[in-house]
DNA sequence: TAAAAATTCGAAAACGTTTTCAATTTGACG
DNA sequence: CGTCAAATTGAAAACGTTTTCGAATTTTTA
């Protein structure tokens, strides 16, 4: 069906051999018959087989996405789908192909990740989504080919990691709201089987410190990233502990359901409470009042993950972290505190 | 490196063509060998080259997803993402895999479709995101391996599509605004290079006309989709027709960018306004005031796409049109004529 | 018990490339 | 004109599977 090297070959009266030569770019060929061979392959529209040439250089060219809950279910995608843009731009931008998978912690115990990775022959693979408590978070450091997590920081000889400077940025949201007067200030966190939950925190309690505030274990709720909880975040906090004014919430979604849940009692944003979210999803402008977040670089992310990955594939390069800096955007949910 | 297939022959005493049977179930082979085999599979812990596989066999297991303008600049990734999870779920359930390609007008001009595919080695495609006037979108409907077009009325032997009732949508939401005794009814439609946006004007019409309503071509503009597109929208139709007190948009994202004009232009939705938005994007309901649109199944007509993709793929199948049902989900941006 | 049929297996070709190695041609130079 | 190096080419092996065809073995049948 399909037109073959062979086919070329014999058109153009040469050996298949050199037409292999052409298409490579190789230098050893004679002007005269790379014209006439190119002029062959432009007249029978060939197109290279690659899979063939997959199968003898023992490369793919392409690189797998492993997404974990990738579903319509989970609302991680507000972070992750500028993440796969950048990705995936890059990727194509390198002449790599992008695969998608995704996982779950139940498919990761079924099939290990080695056993993924013989099977589906891509070249390297970036990671994100992933908590710290799945078995393929342990696995990728030790395997054969590079990977590149993504808001984990891991690194070995074929690991490397990107994210964000998620420390700074926790530290940037919570000195604003120290900044306008806030003392008592609520953490509203992701769970801890996530790095940067840990590093959130890590931040928080720096800014807390660094103002000479105490840091009340009790100010922090640890929830999922989703919407409701943060509704449920502020709603234990305030219950709890009314004198607080101030949540610093983990993702923008949190805060979102943290606003909705205040809305809907009666309280207004920020006059009864000051919040900053985490994130800047596409949302948090759009929302009324628009919301103060920490801004993360996501398409950056992706371009940067899929940059280091092919740095570890193509030049050998080892397994290194990559911090991306956040950014402090103001909007209008937050206020100086008013005693 | 890799244990091959010759490796587990060799251990296991028998034929490549032996293991090579136990591997795609053939049933003759003894099961006293079989086991044999078997085990020594799991102890080499030998998997299948998938590149080998498909070269023999002419098939990669591959879909691809073509999506035009997929970028981190776009917005129409609030559409789409729900489609590619379900895309997603469904390939991976059948046993494919999923290999992602943004394209441009300007990239389908230099690359043809038909080139792509024979370079990608997919085998099947589904398309979405894509303008009736891209190069692709005809290209598409002659070529010679399934697809399945998003949103695209097309369809030949090979060719099939999955969209939402969009006629019956726009009669929907029209309706029910003049259900609420708005008469004056804009519509801010989407550029005219969408069959989405042929089949929401016609469902307009007919609402209209069903009412004994005229219809005039001037209460209709034409945006890009785009959240500016929506405020513009609404600012040219009130500023020539005052006199409109309801909108139907032909995507949410307009909706919004109607709805935040409104606002700072000092009015109200719904006092001063009655909106529509389509879609049912997740912003839609976190809102204030909540959007009051037409949902598609966004999910659904991703698995449904690559339902029809196998069908043509594996059953030989001849190409067809899929319909989803809209809904209309009543939320707080319309309320009935005052006069 | 011999023939026929069914079961089980292996050798080798094929898939479409790249790459190695050696052969041939060309060109320069004395 | 002969020689040597450089430039250009081709034959064949290799990549790791599946598949075809037929052979060997076992079972069934007459």
């Amino acid at each position: 069906m399909g037109v073959t090297i062979r086919d070329v070959a014999k058109a153009a009266g040469v050996s298949i051999t050199t037409v292999s030569r052409v298409l490579n770019q190789y230098t050893d060929v004679n002007p005269k018959t790379r014209q006439k061979v190119l002029k062959v392959i432009e007249q029978m529209g060939y197109q290279p087989n690659s899979v063939a040439r997959s199968l003898v250089k023992n490369r793919t060219q392409t690189v797998g996405l492993v997404v974990s809950d990738l579903s319509k279910y989970r609302s991680g995608h507000h972070f992750m789908f500028d993440v796969l843009c950048g990705i995936n731009d890059r990727a194509q931008e390198l002449g790599y192909d992008l695969v998608l998978f995704s996982t779950t912690p139940t498919a990761q115990k079924k099939t290990t990740y080695m056993d993924f990775v013989k099977q589906r022959r891509v070249d390297g693979v970036v990671m994100m989504g992933i908590r710290l408590d799945d078995p393929y978070t342990h696995e990728v450091v030790e395997a054969s080919i590079p990977s590149v997590l993504i808001d984990v920081p891991l690194t070995s000889k074929t690991c490397s990691y990107v994210m964000t400077d998620n420390v700074k940025g926790a530290k940037m949201a919570v000195e604003h709201l120290i900044n306008l007067g806030h003392r008592q200030i609520g953490f509203v966190n992701g769970h801890d089987q996530a790095a940067v939950s840990k590093e959130r925190l890590t931040g928080y309690i720096q800014a807390l410190e660094g103002a000479g505030l105490s840091y009340h274990p009790d100010y922090v709720y640890y929830g999922n990233f989703e919407q409701e909880d943060g509704a449920q975040g502020v709603r234990c906090l305030k219950q709890r502990h009314p004198e607080i004014s101030a949540v610093f919430f983990a993702s923008d979604l949190m805060a979102i359901g943290g606003i909705k849940y205040i809305q809907s009692s009666g309280g207004q944003v920020p006059r009864d409470l000051s919040i900053v979210g985490f994130d800047d999803i596409s949302l948090a402008s759009l929302m009324q009042p628009a919301l103060t977040t920490i801004r993360q670089m996501r398409y950056e992310m992706g371009r940067a993950a899929v940059e280091t990955l092919l740095r570890m594939l193509e030049n050998g390069e080892t397994g290194r972290g990559m911090i991306l800096p956040p950014e402090l955007v103001l909007r209008e949910t937050t206020e100086p505190f008013a005693k």
